[in-house]
DNA sequence: GTTAGCACTCTCGGCGGGAGAGTGCTAATC
DNA sequence: GATTAGCACTCTCCCGCCGAGAGTGCTAAC
């Protein structure tokens, strides 16, 4: 279907235009590249390939712009890896062993040496099991009648929230309390916790049985992200107006940013890659974005991403992607010191 | 120094302003306001008040725009307070209801009323003891030879560390080991944290006891912050420029506020203003800060701010951050069911 | 299949100029 | 002395125009 040469024009096409942002040219394509063949072929085959859907125009006297088709193509096929170097390896373990040993400071360190690698937003979610079970429950007195109740995941994760308690509890009988819970609930889940609450007799006892029930629950709603690269995509042209630049601020919050990296199941060992209208996501229809999995300790997963326009460098992206994700599983794992 | 009239007129001009965003002009005073002086009369008086200082030119032959001494003025002078209503405030109280009951959905969501009633960006942080102690600490096996440290904090804040920890020790253990450190270490600020670490003879409990004193200490470096409204801040005439607009996100961002607001220190009662230049922040120069704090439990307390450019609805504004205030304070110390 | 040549299209930046909005000043008026 | 009418002057803003330039598509020749 598309010929050998024709595929490595739309090559060339689609490295010039992730370069310059500028629409591309017969005589940019054949001056840049020392085509052997004249302007007025390679238009012909820029017909051709425009035709055939990998590439658009803007109007009638522009050059040619890759189409989604044009991006997919050129990712499955045409597309040169630039891989992650060992110099640079090094550098980014060295960066990211800086930091407080800890999830906040390395996901967050991680998520903005790759938004720096790439050029683009990367986001980094803390990992969690998808189905946790608690491992501890504690109950802080805030005045009477009202406590708070933590609940120790045991992905690592601390939820909490304030629960009614009786009035007379101290501090004391709070911790006897959370005591009895705890030897009764430790590494329940969901269900067990509910089937415990079932059987027991102590009022209180019973409903922060439920809470902690619902705290596991809730679970995934709000996974930590740590975002990192906004204002340096923000620069790139295709954010021109200030409308775009809006729009692009209100989605890459961690409330939309959520929802669109649960809509994506994520292989563990690649890399995931979704362009322009590929996405799910209404807001996300010229964006591309390329997520992979990550292995935390206990069976839990977390999840790397890169989120940029369409026009990104593919070639350079991919292969970090993939690196970070293997690079952050094995710092999760590895025994510190 | 400022006669009556000319104060009079000031006050127009500021509320003209803040109204429309345009440069108001003597036209627009006389004719919005029915003055019983004519279009020059009020330009002299313009006049005399711009050599006083309180507004400015952009350009010869332009409006009026009021100087940050002619804000300063119109607030502890002019300015008609805009109170809060009873409907209003049933209103914020009942959605706060609403919310699931914790520090996370409360304050977040006071965040976003506040913002939304006031139009402008609105933040809440989480409140703190400026000398926090220990209430619990607990270690999480995550793998041989590593932990994951949570401590309580006696303002129910948590916060969490990696630690290092005896190869051999098995979740027991390690249950066993924080006990022993819960009998000595508990409500330990951190200087008490410190002198029992001196103490002790187990090497491991005594740099887990220095890892907690750690946690206590690095404590209001991440202080949780709730925002809200940028969107709609962003939308006014002010950021017309695509810079305007990454400059004001850059420095919106959970990091950058935390700066800003720990540079003020802050009234429980009223709010504190701070207006332009008398910001001690490079970026905040165009923007005003109207900021309050409130009580949580057990000494702890917390901040509600509204940034926004100076060109702001003070006399909405003000009344609103006051009443945040208390009402998250009201919140936090009522009993719940 | 390739290419030179050329007409045609569309964008972009600069320039000019008119309309409009306001001011500042002066001189007359109350 | 305060107020006001009148008017010249200034500056912005917007619109339209135009020419340069960059590219294409097509045709006809190689």
């Amino acid at each position: 279907m598309l010929s050998e040469r024709r595929a490595g024009i739309l090559n060339l096409v689609v490295d010039e235009y992730i370069d310059t942002a500028v629409p591309v040219s017969s005589r940019a394509l054949v001056d840049r590249h020392h085509l052997e063949f004249s302007t007025a072929t390679i238009r012909n085959e820029l017909a051709r390939l425009e035709e055939e859907g990998y590439i658009t125009h803007p109007y009638t006297s522009a050059g040619r712009v890759p189409s989604n088709v044009g991006y997919r193509f050129y990712v499955e096929r045409l597309m040169p890896e630039d891989p992650v170097t060992l110099a640079e390896q090094r550098m980014s373990e060295h960066e990211l062993h800086q930091a407080a040993p800890g999830y906040d400071d390395w996901l967050r360190l991680a998520a903005s040496i790759l938004a720096a690698a790439v050029g683009n937003v990367a986001v980094v979610s803390r990992p969690q099991r998808s189905l946790p079970a608690l491992r501890h429950a504690q109950l802080v007195h805030l005045r009477a009648g009202a406590a708070l109740l933590v609940a120790v995941l045991d992905d690592g994760s601390v939820r909490q929230r304030i629960v009614g308690v009786p009035e007379a509890d101290t501090q004391e009988r709070l911790t006897e309390r959370a005591e009895r819970l705890n030897g009764r609930c430790a590494n329940a889940g969901v269900v067990a916790l509910r089937d415990t609450a079932a059987e027991l007799d102590d009022e209180h006892d019973r409903t922060l049985t439920l809470d902690i029930a619902e705290l596991l629950a809730e679970h995934d709603e709000d996974t930590e992200l740590y975002i990192a690269g906004v204002r340096p995509t923000l620069e790139q042209p295709e954010f021109d107006s200030t409308e775009r630049i809006l729009d692009a601020v209100q989605h890459l919050e961690a409330y939309h940013l959520r929802g669109a990296l649960r809509a994506t199941e994520t292989p563990h060992d690649g890399a995931r890659i979704l362009i322009g209208d590929e996405n799910p996501d209404e807001w996300l229809q010229e964006w591309t974005v390329v997520v992979s999995a990550f292995d935390g300790p206990e069976g839990a997963s977390g999840t790397v991403a890169v989120l940029g326009p369409t026009r990104m460098r593919y070639g350079r992206t991919i292969p970090r992607v993939r690196y970070f994700s293997s690079l952050i599983s094995d710092l999760l794992q590895e025994v510190e010191s």
